[in-house]
DNA sequence: GTTTTTAACATAGACAGTCTATATAGACCG
DNA sequence: CGGTCTATATAGACTGTCTATGTTAAAAAC
């Protein structure tokens, strides 16, 4: 069971992207999607062909801005943050996702032991 | 937060409708969907135009059967039941559900309390 | 200081799974 | 028999992902 199957994704990477800024901080697109897939082993992996679309998504809701600055190997790159509005629309995004995920566990009968 | 909002079943749904097959026995399309909302408070809503397609591809791949029966209330109805190949699939792909979102209760940095 | 390589951003187009809306068939009822 | 209800069915829109490819600017190599 090495990669996750396409679509698994699927309406959550907004949310995955947010919550990303909010723990971390500013971080540009690349290094985003090396946060995400990192921290999750592999698992879960974010293409740029879902990335930009998801950031430029997020920007026109203004949920995320952004601003050029240098990265350490001295590339310039789009370093994004949330907004106040970004980090209230995850909130509840967050509480929705947690809900849902809570049911579907619940109706799959999946033990706990399992999950923690 | 009433109603879970578009798309959040994407990816799930069969999983979800073998799942309730393997642990309620045979249902038909309006029973499962009915278990599926019912048994998640209304949050987990499956429409119609998602439920017969589902179906019909799990059927295209060999994991459920079916046979014509009738309902309590005398309807003639689909009654569909998850065949062995059908329960294979289930296991891996819950095995795979649950290894993502794990993943993503991590990185969300999701008390587990929320979850539980 | 010119060329090559690389990191980061970007986008077009394909595709899959959901949703909305509408349609059909059979059973029961008055 | 006409009306209503239940269950199945499908067309078409929409959304968000993926694959594949392209662009730009800075660093590295020479």
């Amino acid at each position: 069971m090495g990669t996750i199957r396409a679509g698994n994704l699927y309406g959550t990477l907004e949310m995955l992207i947010l919550r990303a800024l909010e723990l971390c901080g500013p971080m540009h697109g690349v290094g985003i999607a090396d946060h995400i897939g990192s921290r999750s082993d592999g698992l879960l992996r974010v293409e740029e062909g879902s990335l930009y679309p998801a950031l430029h998504r997020l920007q026109a809701k203004g949920f995320v801005d952004w601003e050029w600055r240098k990265t350490e190997e001295g590339k310039r790159a789009k370093f994004y943050e949330t907004t106040r509005k970004g980090r209230h629309a995850l909130s509840s995004e967050l509480e929705c996702w947690v809900a849902s995920t809570r049911a579907m566990l619940s109706l799959l009968e999946v033990p706990m032991e399992e999950v923690k």
